[in-house]
DNA sequence: CTGAAAGCGCTTACAG
DNA sequence: CTGAAAGCGCTTACAG
């Protein structure tokens, strides 16, 4: 049926070796076969088949991209797409392709992985998320496949290549800026706490807090396990402290706003009553009432690197592993006043 | 290195084809030998390879999935992870995996996807767009590998497999609850014109005018080309109309925020001044500033029958092109008031 | 500069 | 119920 390297060679009266050679581009072939073969390559319609070309070089030419397939908010918002967008761009220019895994449970995605892994799918994978006793990782740290991670690991980075923010410092700055508006009672509302990010980002805000001598409250966190389904409701009780927040961090701009929401149900106003500042800075925030404050974290080039540490690993397997932090930056907009 | 089918053959004492015919679970094979079979498998951490079995099957049990990898806020949505999430889901329901382009442009797309479907390294695609003139599509159409599209396709539709909504009775819908509410002077923000989905919206958008014996007029449209990048400028040109609009469809919730931005910065209030209804529903449109009225277009939905339809082909290559409509559904909330 | 041969890791008629 | 052999479509030493 399809058109084989043995088609192109009888046609071109050569041997299948010549036309592998040919495809390879190989220096040793005359110049007179290759525009022949090449012609009749072209009039054949001929393309290589990967399956077999991978089988004997041992590679696949695939990246496997491993996310997490949720449905929930923070996973509805464009870090995936612009993340994907930054790894695109950088496995294309090396002509690799990108595997995605489809899993939408924890056991899923590990089973996914070793099968990539193990059955040659792939030639390197990018773990899209980091999380606290992630089997996912420790398998792949075992396996010596290449793999880079976008966010730092939990247990032993150095070991691994990775690509993250500075999330603590830019947690801190973050504070900082509010407090520097004259916010003293900060609350925190983050991720779910088995990811890293969430940790990083926590431990930044207290140790602002504590830099400035404000001591540290749980009452003025939540995160997504204690809301467990009920933002509202979280947001209610914060709010009903005895000494409620003037401000709120929260760990994504789409939460940001659903907060906004909830507040303006209970008649508190952002920025007037309350200060809110997000993070990743969605295209959209700009756009959005109130502009939100926000941090920037270079969401492309945490793709566009993740890409580049897998490659580096492929290419090269005794490269050390290498950490790359891409800078973040704050941005200020309409929702936050000073005190 | 890695555990081959011979290294358990040997170490269970069986033949090659016999592992393989386990692996298969043929029942042709003693239950005695699978056991046998299976625990040396599992002893020696042995996994097929991909490759290999794909070749001699000639299948590559993956799945291409095709989209526009753009930077444009249309695409900085929750779009493309909610479909792929329908996608994944079934495709994984069935074993496939999901291998996804990674061009930029529309001869990279192309370019990938002949390599794709010639080069066996997917047994069916998924187009995610469906756009006039599109290359990829004839490409696609001619190849005679299965395919389907998120979309209805703009030539001969009934000889292709694809899912959509209804888009010209939703946005005759939208455009109907608008007069509904009293509104005569509507205006149209769509997407870029050469894609069937814009036209289609504009055309049920026609439709209704016409119905009501409202005339259509020009210069209450607007589009991606028109707006040519400055989105800004063609809201103020559209509001400084002698009657400007007093309602306003645009063709995705993150578009009608921009616009909503756009005129609160000309001073206009919604929906005091000007109604505004969008599409796609995100899940953050309820949070937001006005909580937006929307029509929710199932794109998880979407996917999962993109999904079944090629797999269906690949299954079956003799199953007539299916068509599948999804349902949408207006929902109302608070930037539309009666007038 | 080119070809014959072996082999990548699997599957599947064909025999028994 | 199981094995030997051929073959999927390619690449790559080895020879010449």
């Amino acid at each position: 049926m399809a058109v084989t390297i043995k088609d192109v060679a009888k046609q071109a009266g050569v041997s299948p070796a010549t036309v592998s050679r040919v495809i390879a581009d190989n220096p040793r072939i005359s110049s007179k076969t290759k525009v022949k073969v090449r012609e009749v390559m072209e009039g054949l319609g001929y393309y290589p088949n990967f399956q077999a070309r991978n089988l004997v070089a041992k590679k696949s030419q695939t990246l496997g991209v491993v996310m997490e397939n949720s449905a929930t908010l923070a996973f509805q918002n464009p870090f995936f797409p612009e993340v994907l967008r930054g790894i695109s761009t950088r496995a294309h220019g090396s002509q690799y392709g990108l595997y995605l895994s489809t899993g939408a449970t924890q056991e899923e995605i590990y089973s996914e992985v070793v099968e990539m892994a193990q059955g040659r799918r792939v030639d390197g994978i990018i773990l899209l998320y980091s999380k606290i006793g992630d089997p996912v990782m420790e398998y792949l740290s075992k396996s010596g496949l290449p793999f880079s991670v976008v966010g730092r690991p939990f247990k032993d980075p150095c070991s691994i290549s990775y690509v993250d923010n500075d999330n603590i410092n830019n947690t801190k700055e973050t504070v900082e800026y509010l407090i520097g508006l004259g916010h003293r009672h900060i609350a925190f509302v983050g991720g779910a706490v088995d990811f890293v990010v969430s940790l990083d980002r926590l431990e930044g805000y207290k140790q602002t807090l504590a830099q400035h001598g404000i001591p540290f409250d749980e009452a003025y966190t939540a995160n997504q396990e204690l809301m467990g389904g009920n933002e509202r409701e979280a947001i209610r009780r914060l709010m009903a402290l005895e000494v409620p927040p003037t401000a709120i961090v929260t760990h994504d701009d789409m939460v940001a706003y659903e907060v906004i929401g909830y507040l303006e149900d209970l008649k508190i106003q952002v920025p007037e009553d309350v200060s809110i500042i997000g993070f990743n800075n969605h295209a959209i925030s700009r756009h959005l009432k109130p502009p939100l404050s926000t941090v920037d974290i270079s969401i492309y080039d945490l793709g566009l690197h993740a890409a580049e540490l897998v490659l580096e690993k492929i290419t090269d397997e005794s490269v050390p592993p290498k950490q790359v932090i891409v800078s973040s930056r704050l941005i200020e907009r309409g929702s936050c006043r000073r005190l």
